[in-house]
RNA sequence: GGGCGAUUAGCUCAGUUGGUUAGAGCGCCGCCUUGACAUGGCGGAGGUCACAGAUUCGAGUUCUGUAUCGCCCACCA
């Protein structure tokens, strides 16, 4: 029976192979139905709604780092025992994926309106088939602990149907309206975009300045002409001019508003108006008034009843309206308008001038402010409940500070634009009568129209923006509208755990939808990670050639290690820099924990007692009393971090144990403790085990794939009765509790000495170059450490290759032609007669003795002040008292070994 | 124009109720192929915690200001 175990382990590999064990244990846990949520011990829920990929290509590392940190929370809860659900999915995402096939249409020499609106649509979904598939393979690949059954896209029956019942209850509550507005016009895409889809690049431009002449005052036709001055960073807008607006308080312009300025080149006759939006004091406090092309204008134009006359058309070409310039594009125009009033001599001046210039989010073309008519949702009904939400702590935002980021959108928001003229999406689900001219919302399609009965009607042929089915997503995930078990059950969920990059987009929006369609919030908690850029702090993008693809650092490095550094390479809320070096350790890492159990499991095979438990093991050792002293404390820690969403700070402390704590001082004790009898080999093999066990658990959210690979083997090997086991696996192994009778101050201390004294010697041994077998006699005083260290002697000999050391209370007579070393209140004496210098050892002790006393010269002026001493607690004095005592002794020692040494 | 973040060792970063001599990994120096691991072990060097003030017995940590870098928001033409 033995013999199967030991040549099982005989058979492991030496070196950890990511890419041998992963897909084999992800095909376990889902096979397994492990990702399905089940009926937990803690009578709680943990729901995550995985943020949709878009489908338009392969998963990038930002998709990555949201997977790993979801994960680590969903296996953590999984772990605790709560009723613990992922939901995935995929988003259309509208304008985004028409953009690509396009593109693809674009480079088989065809576009879409050749192919037709239909087979378009079929060309669409052929892509997202196939990106979806490799999205969801991806997703396995990081390790996703995802119930797939219940895999959601933005675009399938049920979304759908939610997205149309949200859109006619919007209808009828009045919050969705149908208008006439400026909006933002990608003349690329050909499309509406909201305010979120612009992003504003500061551009260097002009600012033209032009005079507008005055229409002479009746019986004034003689005088020279009057000019009114404008300036302007679009100047072929002037061919829409409708007016020129100044500020009614400006003294200059007084006598001028009500008269007639005359239009450069078309010759339009526009009256001067007084609006309080004019600001005087910027250019020459009059403004040219365009209300088809300037938010601002538009908004003036409706205050003075201006006509609006659209000079540049959709396609971003001059109109009919632009005269001479019909037909040019919108640059050219500027251009040839510039040179022709220049020549008129009404052109002033031009300066430099940097522009906020809009641009498409999509495909970064110009955007042009148009009048257009659109569906819009009034938003700040929806806003007010949002922000309360917040206000209230009833959704809290990790880190903090985004609370103010969210609160102002929410406070300025404007109405939503959410139709699109685009053919990948939702279509808007309105109908018109070509009869009597009745708009009808419906959930169902119409085929007649109500009021007149008519057949002859049409359906809008514009989509929704892809963020109106993503707002949604909690609730529309779990079968909203109907009242589903899911529904009812896991909503609302626990976290919402996204880049802070979409706040706006979609997070606000969820708060929004939530409240509004729920009457309850969509999460309790908002995570927000930040963003992974390469090695020198940019912003990871195709056109500058530093994407690094999630998928060749697993190939190279392993899912774990990729997760791992992902994890614990920054804090909630902060960018972090990927670099290649932090990946490298933390394979170096997985390859550790690999090989500390192949250890455990090669010199304990053959012992037996199984994997004990943490809480009924038996320690016999100081250094027993130690590690699990050190593991309880640390399993409190780390899940008091997970729970405060420091899971960087949680893995760090994790790998620190397992590395320093087990790896590096366990371990190598128990090298020792298994030299002895039958009793302390079960002894340290158990604790060794459930050590490492405990470790597993902690580590598994983070790592999950070399944890349950070792993990499996550690039970298979050590309890071949594996109706003791703790679980069938170790992603459902219970999370460990910190157990607080094992904690223990007063030990770690002693064993801290030990520790101390160890590195002592072996630093004294490398600085004099001691070869590293010899074994080299050792005194030590160790005053009221001695039971202590005499106890530990053993693992000095071991872990500092020194003899048998001779131990006593006090030495009053001091070895001579020997190395004096202090570790705490412990002399230690190396007699190392022949490589002794006592020059370096004199120098060397008395830079001791420098540094000692200038500790003690700090802590006398500290305790000496006393302010410290009376406003200080007590305890943080108390403290400060014994480290004074500490140095004093230790000076002692150090100033009667420097005696002896002559001087 | 408004707001936010960052600034700690050569590099990448931790350091959450203010309290020992500020930590880790990588890199560097020295030693070691010791019977888990060279994707390793042992030891070591390396920091005026951006700057200037303030609060406090005590500040990397709190406050104010400054500088540099970065990000977000924004209808001054």
């Amino acid at each position: 029976m033995i013999e199967q175990e030991r040549e099982l382990v005989a058979s492991l590999p030496k070196a950890y192979e990511p890419q041998e064990v992963e897909g084999k244990w992800y095909r376990f846990w889902e096979e397994g139905g492990y990702f399905k949520p089940r009926t937990g011990t803690t009578g709680k829920t943990f729901v995550i709604s995985m943020p949709p990929p878009n489908v338009t290509g392969a998963l990038h590392l930002g998709h990555a780092i949201t997977a790993t940190i979801e994960d680590i929370l969903i296996r953590y809860h999984r772990m605790t025992g709560d009723d613990t659900l992922w939901v995935p999915g995929e988003d259309h995402a509208g304008i985004a994926t028409q953009v690509v096939v396009e593109r693809l249409l674009a480079s088989e020499g065809t576009d879409r309106h050749k192919v037709g609106r239909e087979a378009f649509i079929e060309r669409v979904w052929q892509w997202v088939h196939k990106y979806k598939s490799r999205i969801q393979d991806q997703h396995r690949r990081l390790g996703a602990s995802c119930d797939w059954s219940r895999e959601r896209f933005t675009l399938d029956d049920g979304l759908s149907r939610a997205v149309r019942e949200v859109f006619v209850r919007l209808y009828e509550e009045g919050l969705i309206y149908r208008g006439e507005r400026i909006i933002n016009w990608c003349p690329h895409d050909m499309s509406a975009l909201s305010d979120l889809e612009v992003n504003h690049v500061d551009t260097p431009g002009t600012l033209t300045y032009v005079r507008y002449p005055l229409k002479p005052e009746p019986g004034h036709e003689n005088e020279p002409t009057e000019y009114i001055s404008v300036a302007t960073t679009r100047p072929e807008t002037i061919l829409g001019d409708t007016a020129v607006a100044v500020n009614p308080k400006d003294p200059r312009y007084a006598n001028l508003i009500g008269r007639m300025a005359i239009l450069p080149v078309i010759g339009r006759e526009i009256p001067i108006v007084a609006d309080e939006a004019v600001d005087s004091s910027f250019g020459t406090g009059a403004v040219k008034v365009t209300p088809a092309h300037d938010p601002t204008d538009f908004e003036i134009g409706m205050r003075h009843n201006l006509p609006r006359v659209q000079v540049i058309g959709f396609d971003a070409k001059m109109t009919g309206e632009a005269g001479p310039y019909a037909g040019q594009d919108r640059y050219e125009a500027r251009k040839n308008l510039v040179e022709e009033l220049k020549r008129l001599e009404l052109l002033l001046k031009v300066e430099d001038y940097t522009v906020p210039l809009g641009h498409c989010q999509r495909c970064d073309t110009v955007i042009e402010p148009l009048i257009s008519k659109q569906w819009f949702v009034k938003m700040t009904p929806l806003a007010t409940p949002a922000m309360g939400a917040v206000k209230y702590g009833q959704m809290k935002i990790v880190p903090e500070r985004f609370n103010k980021v969210y609160m102002d959108w929410l406070e300025n928001i404007h109405d939503w634009c959410i139709s699109r003229q685009l053919w990948w999406g939702h279509r808007i689900p309105v109908w018109y009568c070509d009869d009597c001219g009745e708009m009808i919302a419906s959930r169902e399609d119409v085929t007649t129209c109500p009021h007149c009965d008519s057949a002859n009607i049409h359906q809008d042929e514009d989509v929704l923006d892809t963020w109106f089915s993503s707002w949604l997503w909690p609730f529309s995930t779990l079968g909203w509208p109907d009242a589903t078990p899911d529904l009812q059950h896991y909503y609302p969920t626990s976290v919402m755990e996204t880049g802070y990059d979409i706040i706006f987009f979609w997070v606000a929006r969820m708060a929004m939808a939530g409240i509004h369609f729920m009457g309850l919030i969509p999460f309790h908690t908002i995570y927000l990670h930040g963003l992974v850029r390469d090695a020198k702090g940019e912003k990871m993008s195709k056109s500058k050639n530093n994407v690094i693809d999630p998928i060749e650092v697993m190939d190279q490095y392993g899912t774990d290690a990729l997760r791992f550094t992902l994890a614990t390479s920054s804090t909630p809320g902060n960018d972090m820099k990927l670099v290649p070096e932090r990946i490298v350790g933390n394979r170096n890492f997985a390859n550790k924990i690999w090989n500390a159990s192949r250890f455990v499991l090669m010199t304990t095979v053959e012992i037996g007692g199984g994997v004990p438990d943490i809480r009924v093991v038996q320690p016999t050792t100081l250094a027993d009393r130690w590690i699990l002293s050190r593991l309880a404390k640390l399993t409190g820690r780390v899940t008091a971090l997970i729970e405060n969403f420091q899971l960087g700070e949680a893995g760090r402390q994790i790998n620190e144990f397992f590395w320093s704590d087990y790896c590096d001082w366990y371990v190598e004790i128990a090298k020792v403790q298994l030299q002895g009898d039958e009793e302390t080999r079960r002894g340290t093999a158990g604790i060794l085990r459930a050590v490492l066990d405990q470790s597993l658990r902690l580590l598994h959210p983070y790592m999950p794939f070399v944890t349950e690979e070792v993990w499996q083997y550690l039970y298979r090997i050590c309890e071949p009765d594996s109706s003791r086991w703790p679980a069938s696996a170790l992603i459902v192994a219970p999370w460990p509790q910190a157990n607080a009778e094992a904690s223990d101050d007063d030990m770690e201390q002693d064993f801290g000495l030990l520790q101390e004294v160890i590195t002592r010697i072996r630093d004294a041994r490398s600085q004099m170059n001691v070869e590293p077998a010899r074994r080299v006699p050792v005194l030590m005083a160790a005053g009221s450490y001695l039971e202590m260290v005499r106890a530990q002697a053993p693992l000095i000999e071991f872990l500092a290759r020194t003899e048998k050391p001779q131990l006593f209370e006090q030495l009053d007579q001091k070895p001579e032609q020997a190395m004096s070393l202090l570790a705490g209140p412990v002399e230690i004496y190396l007699p190392l007669a022949g490589l002794l210098d006592i020059g370096k050892e004199v120098e060397r002790l008395d830079k001791e003795i420098v540094q000692a006393q200038q500790e003690i010269a700090r802590l006398h002026g500290k305790l000496a002040n006393e302010a410290f001493v009376t406003r200080a607690k007590p305890e943080v004095v108390e403290k400060e008292r014994e480290r004074l005592a500490v140095q004093e002794e230790r000076i002692g020692k150090l100033l009667e070994r420097r005696a002896e040494l002559g001087g």
